[in-house]
DNA sequence: TTTGAAAATATCGAAAT
DNA sequence: ATTTCGATATTTTCAAA
């Protein structure tokens, strides 16, 4: 992980369809050397995949909103089923396992309020692990989609 | 956005970097109207970018959290410099703007607890317009990659 | 939407730096 | 280790049907 695949991945988060071509020229080295960095970043795990970023309106997902879940008791086959079988609903985009008061944030978007309302209404309500949960309405949501490696020793 | 739109789509989003040939394929139609249906998808902004998904200890950002904080007074120029200024911050991922008792999650990632530490006592408490704040520590975060259409009317 | 042809790109091996 | 080169396969791209 050294400076150039730092240049090559942050061209990757940037734009992940630009040409093996392009992405050689903007770092200064080799189409042949750059394919190769890639296909390394990628089996070392450093890239895990390449996602297009979709408008979630258009994917008739207007309304966002977080859900704090507490669960009870904690034990690990109930947190991990519970992960998994939330993350499988439609309407959940991703799950924050975490310390403190909460134990999951659960970031969901749905057509309308209504639907929001049915849907926790339905999955959550119902589940007996559950000891309550707080809603959130999301305004909105900004995403840095290029992360920047951190300098390793200094502050 | 018919079906066909959908296809391309959900392809795109479980891998941005295959080729143009193979979606067309894989979803059986011509690559030309395939790439014609992507332009088109980029342009009415269904389609926001695509982005290399990248492992976050890679990036020496081995520790993840969310911050939820409060803010006053809660006027426009406040939030959206808030909201600014906090996304370009490096340690910062993603900042929700919402409704209920917190006004903001920020999801940050450092290199380590000292790390975190640190950043949130130089970036936070030094900020007048924050009332508080309190800190999650995130073991796990999982992501639907693919988040798919919901369907329209019913329910 | 598709076809077909030209241009651009990806891919790989081998040799060179 | 990385690069350059060359050769081929694949893909993108666009004009026309």
């Amino acid at each position: 992980m050294d400076e150039l695949d730092s240049a090559i991945v942050r061209e990757l988060q940037s734009d992940a369809r630009q040409s093996n071509r392009d992405i050689a020229r903007k770092v200064g080295i080799a189409p042949s050397t750059c394919l190769e960095r890639i296909r390394l970043l990628r089996r070392r795990g450093v890239i895990l995949g390449y996602h297009a970023d979709v408008d979630l309106p258009a994917l008739n997902r207007g309304v966002q909103a977080m859900v704090a879940v507490q669960l009870r008791p904690l034990g690990r086959d109930i947190v991990m089923s519970f992960e998994q079988s939330v993350l499988a609903l439609p309407e959940v985009l991703s799950v924050y396992t975490m310390t403190g008061s909460d134990d999951f944030l659960v970031h969901v978007s749905a057509q309308s309020i209504g639907h929001l309302h049915g849907f926790l209404l339905d999955r959550f309500t119902s589940r007996r692990e559950v000891v309550s949960f707080r809603t959130s309405i999301i305004y909105q949501h900004l995403r840095k989609t290029a992360p920047e490696p951190l300098p390793p020793a200094a502050r």
